[in-house]
DNA sequence: TTTT
DNA sequence: TTTT
């Protein structure tokens, strides 16, 4: 085999995430993420900024950290590698998506801006609230995929205190 | 304003590099890179491997570079950002293309390797080398596209022998 | 010539920032940048983390923002590359020190925060501030080092208006 | 907790890989990798360059792949973290030294290259070659130290024919 | 479409 | 100490 496949993305969510949950109970949760390039304009002297929005998914016990820590807004740190996908459309032609595949997440709101962000979407949307109807049963069919590797950064913390059960 | 786009790919070149003239005379080079992910079949316990292609453009100078040294099959590494450019097909619709803008290319071949290849493409296909023709049709008002950063990793090398004017 | 030294830190200052200006009239500035890593102790089923820091080094332009705007606790993200300087201690024996050069610097903190910081740093200390005073023993002939490669992050922005004037 | 502590290199190894065995019979590598600058003195306007060595460990059965495939001259790609650990010279003295811990290891040669260098290793010289004395039993007291995240890319490959069991 |  |  060969190769590295990597993707490093700071920036901020244009939305609550979409979360979803797959055939198998696991969790599926779906971030876009804004970053922007500024610079002057050589011939007119002005400034100018282009924004690029990405397409970052998470699976599992990421995905459901995703749907209940992050809303339209949060700052994040995702490391993930790309993936373009195949879908047909209505008129059954092909067509290709690029996402990443998150492999590591940081959320890099202070704690402070969390819980105000937090509040904020509990009380005006839930679409980003994280569903709790994920199977607690695990892995039947998805064993065929390929497994993202386990990364330190995800795993369980130990519960210090009740106000201090988050995972990061 | 703020955020990090950043992408490293580490993989083969699945065709010679295909490079094109702006309007305003400066190179264009389009290479398309494998990576791999492999791993075992929990259920059938079988090996399993997926290739992802990626879509990579150099601009300028690089373009020269890669248009130059690079072949199908060579091995690079690139540093660059996401782009996800918006085009109609030929019914009008919007079609959406990802590719990463290269900002760093590092060669990983062997000279042995380099000189091997770049023999072979010389005398089997000219499809890879540098085409100085200027493109008809390109990208009007280039100037006001955001300028990649000058790299280090990309400057001009002191010339010592004749032998080893490459830029790499 | 060849190969890839790059380093990604995204982590808090554990200190203001240590300016100081070159002969040549240059700033350069020092952070130090702490990440942490925890796991569960496989035998104790402890929850355990270990701290490690980062002793990064900005020169130019990026020496004064970081001077100006980051304080004790600022959250950043670095992208740079390794060096390790030898010198002598007092014995007259060798010595090392690696250090992170800084290529790239984006502030993490919401402007809410990096306000609130600056406050609390313009009234509280000084330590901070972006120093004018010319060192009298700097390194003499800085125009024989590597000129790092200006990077887009790190131009001056345009100015909108007059609250709005800061460096990203 | 938090934070980002990533290194990227890719460069060659000065040296065979010095392989060692833990208390607990595992493996530990230490390879030194250098990566060099170059750039034009504004000055002189000679070409200089400036080479940085960096001090790289592997544990368990990547510090076995390391002391099985690669030799002085290799070229490779790491992904690590850094740490600097801190030790008592003979004088007692606190001295401290930063080095990679290697996560992701990826050779960049080619299989010939490989073939031609483990053939010229085991014939001029063994002090690269993977030491077998390791202990086949495993992890007694190894397991309060952090366990590094399994990656997919060190995944034992699924043998297809004998010549080729090789884990990349 | 590459590589292993 | 490697590579180019």
């Amino acid at each position: 085999m060969a190769g590295v496949n990597k993707v490093i993305i700071v920036g901020n969510l244009g939305n609550d995430p979409e979360i979803r949950t797959m055939q198998n109970g696991e969790a599926v949760a779906n971030i876009s993420v804004a970053t922007s390039e500024s610079w002057t304009d050589k011939n007119t002297n002005e400034r100018r900024e282009i924004t690029e929005w990405h397409r970052i998914v998470f699976y599992r016990r990421q995905a459901e950290i995703v749907g209940e820590y992050l809303r339209k807004g949060s700052k994040v740190y995702v490391e993930g590698r790309l993936r373009t996908r195949k879908w047909q459309d209505q008129s059954g032609q092909d067509r290709y998506t690029t996402e990443i595949i998150g492999d590591v997440m940081q959320m890099l709101d202070s704690r402070a801006e969390r819980t105000a962000n937090n509040y904020q979407a509990n009380n005006y949307s839930n679409t980003g609230s994280y569903n709790t109807q994920v199977n607690p049963n695990p892995t039947p069919s998805y064993n065929n995929q390929p497994k993202p590797a386990p990364k330190m950064e995800q795993s369980e913390p130990a519960i210090f205190d009740v106000d201090d059960d988050i995972p990061f």
